[in-house]
RNA sequence: GGGCGAUUAGCUCAGUUGGCUAGAGCGCCACGCUUACAACGUGGAUGUCGGGGGUUCGAGUCCCUCAUCGCCCACCA
């Protein structure tokens, strides 16, 4: 045999076996003729498609670790086994991060390079970046079909996403709307709410007035409104007052009574105040508010100072009575809430002020355009002041406001209202939401499933569109020109053409929302058209954008293509279907698709999961996917969750430098599980003496820590200096992965051991009767584990199965049957089925664990080869060449044997004793041991045959063994028990006798069990209980009582003899 | 503000329908390089199961409540 390291190499392993498995195509999947194979139908997985922003973290290692365990399993089972790869070209994320490299290393921003430019620097990022994940997975040892690799930007998707668009627009599931957006006017752009960032400035509280037109006798004549942003008046529709302030007042004032009641006493004055100042509010504010919402009701306006313009006093649930003068401006244009008060209000209308620089536009006032929104702000202050609205000195209060930014620019946010392009989410997400709520999609765990079904319930619009360069660019063009021209006078005699394509499907048109036909007449009709408004316009979606002569005559004839990109999670939401080829039908769609599970994390629940199960109906007529797995999230050792920008992140690489893919993998699968999310104190380890400093809220900023052992720097993430940078960089790591190194350590020395007496081996069948009762033993409780990490993989238990096989691997088949073998290989005639069960166990183990150690398996399946290339119990077989396409082991009950099992158990029971009593006496290991056991003739008669063991493992033998033991007079005893009560281990001490120590143990131990019996005695002495409880339950308890009275009176027996 | 989850040994976590003298790994203590493994072996100590109520013969497990922490969603004129 070769000379194995001591300690199992997993460099060399991964080094050596990803190569072979890729080369031997084993992680490639063929559609087949018949689909099910032996009752199996293919099982399919998709992948989350990682970002191509940037590297992966621990929580891809996470994500993707436990779709590779179940993918490996399938396949050892022998189902047609895909895992689909690839990557995710994340819009706004990627185009943000190219950018600002750009402008950092380049100094050259978007505008420099223009579109075509920028969109061709960012395929160079992401050729790079793609190739850097994809290494990453396959050195985490991911076993995807990497010939079948796709990327959410590449033709194959493209494809499916020009279809699904005009699918969608020719069933007028498409529509432009208007809605808010956070606008960044220094970059002109929008940008999504997760970019944005809150900070607060120094601000003010204005309160402005606007006079009533023909107030009543009685009635007010002006009505006060308040505002951060005075600007923003000039766009205001309307002045709300709430529907029944009288109500509202009363409501806030319980609120605030239950909130006193509830608060400790510290707490309390403020909101006696507060209650205060609302009784006082209510006294002088209500009746004014009640004209108001009268006046409201019948429809009184009120004039737009500075504008010349009329506004509505509308009643609207919006305002809040008990807040400042009652009443609140309306601008639907530019805020997010008075945008739903139009959506109930629609008559109001709404104006935009705004241009896309952050300039007034044409609808307001002449002196107020071209100023930017801050220098109108003080301009239509001293207007308002001059026209006496306004006091400076009485109606403007300090305050602090908390103001959305832009996470890129930096300043800050203008909401806005943009045109934008919308899917209609009413009937699709109906078919959704009934995927699951009829278990055709299953959620698991459960809990999940509200936030799925609730997020849908709401039905809301998805607008699509994103002003970036990087993406699927919408395939619409669109027709400008002159205002009110027959479309017949634009179009030519390409009329005719324009309606042969709709005809022949390849592309589809609206004008003003309403479908052209393919009749030509439909097309000659006057439009109206206007640049802003897309009502009226002419839209023809394009089918297949590689027609190029239908976008050359478009574009000839005046049409141009819309600006926009689409929502990443557009392309995203058809990753099951587009992947396979759709809308082709592929083979591959036929065979894969509906895909088996999907396993994700909870954070796009909605975002993508959702929009996959729409889109696979909507485009498949069915569910992308039977089940979906939620996993838990990986956060650190505060409790928040792991970020580059935090600087707690892993790089699993570092992890896997470190313990190796193996150890990452199976500490991985360790901790998923079902409740809880993933907690795991970082470190870094000091390149200079391999020291772990504890990563702490302060350092795991820092550009360079300072060793806590050796004292030496190294750098971090954060280095950028280049006296930070030339230090030696310092890992992220965590000890959590100790757990797995040690255990895929502890795996290959018992193999090792193994292998180093397996080498004259010969293949053979062995019979039953042939097996001792160790091996019976083993192989039941093999069938059993067998069992149990089958059923924990089934219902994604994986730490379930991780455990289950780390227990039997460690302490049943490590420190059991491996100890007993050797005793075993010393004696000639029992060597071959020694040798035979190992090979056997062994090999069992190693398919076992394989989907979560794939390195260690395979390395110790080819040294298996070497000795045994045939082996198997009870028949044999030829070997495979590669665990990974071994058979999964098949659960078979006929070797369960719960009697062998108990059995083995009073052995393994009375060598814990007697380990126990050497340790206690502090016998050393050189001395050998006699011990005595009393016990039944029939236990005597199998602990005979277990002394070669004893002497093995606990160097000791048993120099009496039966009924007739007696204790000597000098004895450590110990009496076992639960089933094994009656049985007595005596060892005669008196060459080492520490009395005293023997005594002191006795003694709580007798105050032990006297304890216990007395909680049993009361248990049963209880009517109730013994009336009450199931019957088992109660003769349970008389059963322990007996035994534990046994157990104590031989404990009251030694102890007498010692103090005698 | 709405929803979801967590709180068990010093640390990180198991504990499946209520029946538990509450377990594991790391750490700790003692002994040991017994020829697979010191990344190891043998043995040991360690808990008011977050607080308070309730249901029950019986609660770590079910219900209510409070506290703390976390996540998601909404909002902050």
């Amino acid at each position: 045999m070769k000379n194995l390291p001591a300690q199992y190499d997993h460099a060399a392993a991964q080094e050596k076996w990803y190569p072979f498995w890729e080369k031997q195509g084993y992680f490639h999947a063929d559609p087949k003729e018949s689909e099910v194979v032996d009752g199996k139908p293919p099982y399919t997985i998709v992948i989350p498609p990682p970002n191509v922003t940037g590297a992966l973290h621990l929580g891809h290692a996470l994500n993707n670790t436990l779709q590779d365990i179940l993918v490996r399993m399938r396949r050892m089972e022998g189902y047609n086994t895909l895992w689909m790869p690839g990557t995710d070209h994340a819009g706004i994320a990627t185009q943000a991060v190219v950018e600002r490299r750009l402008l950092a290393e380049e100094k050259v921003s978007r505008h420099d390079l223009g579109r075509e430019g920028l969109v061709e620097r960012i395929w160079q990022w992401k050729e790079q970046y793609e190739k850097r994940i994809l290494g990453q997975l396959k050195q985490l040892g991911c076993s995807c079909d990497w010939e079948r690799t796709r990327f959410t930007l590449d033709d194959t998707c493209a494809r499916a996403v020009r279809e699904t668009f005009f699918k969608l627009f020719a069933d007028g599931k498409i529509y432009r709307g208007k809605r808010l957006v956070n606008w960044d006017t220094y970059l002109q752009t929008a940008v999504s709410d997760d970019e944005v960032f809150h900070d607060p400035v120094k601000g003010h509280f204005w309160h402005f007035k606007y006079p009533v037109i023909d107030p009543q006798p009685g009635e007010p004549t002006h009505v006060t409104i308040a505002t951060t942003r005075p600007e923003t008046m000039l766009g205001d529709t309307a002045v709300a007052v709430h529907p029944d302030p009288a109500k509202q007042l009363d409501k806030v004032e319980a609120d605030l009574k239950d909130k006193l009641a509830a608060a400790p006493a510290k707490e309390q004055p403020p909101i006696e105040a507060q209650l205060e100042a609302l009784s006082e509010h209510k006294k002088t504010k209500l009746a004014e508010l009640e004209t108001l919402r009268d006046m409201a009701a019948r429809g009184v306006m009120l004039e737009l100072p500075l504008t010349g313009r009329q506004i509505p006093l509308i009643a609207d649930i919006w305002s809040k009575p008990e807040l400042g003068s009652g009443c609140v401006k309306i601008t639907p244009a530019h805020d997010a809430n008075d945008y739903d008060v139009w959506q109930r209000n629609l008559e109001i209308g709404a104006i935009n002020i705004m241009n896309s620089d952050g300039a007034l536009n044409e609808n307001v006032p002449e002196k107020y355009r071209g100023l930017t929104m801050k220098k109108a702000r003080d301009a239509v202050v001293d207007d308002l002041t001059i026209e006496g609205l306004h006091d400076p000195e009485t109606d403007r209060e300090d305050r602090e406001i908390d103001l959305a930014h832009s996470d890129r620019s930096k300043t800050p946010i203008e909401p806005y209202l943009a045109d934008q392009w919308f899917v209609k989410m009413d009937e699709l997400a109906q078919t959704a939401m009934d995927a699951v709520t009829n278990h055709k999609v299953r959620i698991i765990p459960e809990r999940y499933a509200k936030s799925y079904l609730d997020w849908l319930g709401e039905k809301r619009d998805w607008p699509v569109g994103r002003q970036l360069w990087w993406g699927h660019r919408i395939p619409i063009w669109r027709l400008s020109g002159d205002a009110e021209v027959p479309l017949g006078k634009t179009l030519g005699d390409r009329i005719q053409t324009l309606a042969d394509w709709v005809a022949e499907g390849k592309v589809a048109a609206t004008i003003g929302g309403s479908p052209l036909t393919a009749d030509a007449g439909s097309w000659s009709i006057t439009i109206d058209v206007d640049e802003d408004d897309y009502d009226h316009d002419v839209l023809v979606c394009v089918r297949n954008e590689t027609d190029s002569e239908i976008v050359e005559l478009l574009e000839a004839v005046g049409f141009a293509q819309d600006e926009e990109v689409l929502d990443t999670w557009f392309s995203s939401a058809l990753w099951p279907h587009s992947t396979l080829g759709w809308p082709e039908e592929t083979d591959e769609l036929h065979t894969f698709y509906p895909t088996t599970t999907l396993i994700t994390s909870r954070d796009i629940i909605t975002l993508w999961v959702a929009r996959m199960v729409i889109m696979g109906e909507y485009n498949m007529g069915e569910v992308p996917f039977h089940e979906v797995y939620i996993h838990p999230k990986i956060l650190d050792g505060f409790g928040e969750t792991m970020s580059k920008s935090k600087g707690n992140g892993i790089d699993p690489l570092d992890v896997i430098q470190k313990f190796g893919a193996d150890a990452l993998r199976f500490g991985i699968a360790y901790l998923t599980t079902e409740t809880q999310d993933v907690r795991m104190p970082v470190e870094f380890e000091c390149p200079h003496c391999d020291a772990l400093i504890k990563q702490t809220k302060k350092n795991r900023i820092l550009p360079r820590v300072d060793c806590d052992k050796c004292g030496q720097a190294f750098s971090t993430q954060w280095a950028e200096k280049e006296e930070d940078q030339s230090l030696p960089r310092g890992a992220v790591v965590s000890d959590r992965f100790e757990l797995g190194r040690n255990f895929c350590n502890k795996i290959w020395n018992a193999s090792r051991f193994a292998l180093a007496n397996l080498e004259d081996f010969t293949p053979g069948e062995v019979s039953k009767a042939e097996l001792l009762l160790e091996d019976r033993w083993l192989l039941s409780r093999l069938s059993t584990v067998t069992r149990q990490v089958k059923h924990a993989l089934n219902t994604y238990r994986y730490a379930d199965a991780a455990r289950t096989l780390y227990d039997f691997a460690w302490d049943e088949f490590c420190s059991f049957y491996v100890e007993m073998t050797k005793a075993r290989f010393g004696v000639p005639e029992q060597r071959t089925v020694a040798q035979r069960v190992l090979a056997h166990s062994l090999d069992t183990l190693v398919r076992l664990l394989h989907p979560m150690v794939p390195f260690l398996t395979e390395e110790i399946w080819q040294l298996l080869g070497e000795v045994c290339p045939t082996r198997g119990l009870p028949e044999t077989a030829a070997a495979s060449e590669s665990v990974c396409i071994a058979e999964w082991p098949k659960f078979d009950d006929t070797w369960v044997d719960s009697a062998i099992e108990s059995q083995f158990a009073e052995f393994q029971a009375v060598l814990g004793a007697v380990r126990e009593i050497r340790s206690r006496q502090n016998i050393t290991m050189k001395d050998e041991l006699a011990f005595g056991v009393k016990c039944s003739a029939e236990v005597a008669t199998r602990l005979e045959a277990m002394q070669p063991y004893f002497a093995k493992m606990a160097n000791a033998h048993a120099s009496s063994v039966g009924p007739k033991v007696t204790a000597p007079d000098m004895a450590a005893s110990i009496p076992l028990s639960g089933d094994l009560v009656g049985i007595e281990v005596h060892v005669d001490i008196s060459d080492y006798i520490d009395v005293e120590a023997e005594q002191k143990r006795l003694t709580s131990e007798r105050d032990k069990l006297t304890k216990y019996v007395g909680a049993i005695q009361g248990k049963l002495k209880n009517e109730k209980f013994v009336a009450n409880a199931p019957a088992e339950v109660v003769d349970g308890e008389r059963a322990k009582l007996a035994d534990t009275e046994k157990k104590l009176a031989s404990i009251v027996a030694a102890l007498e003899k010692l103090g005698a």
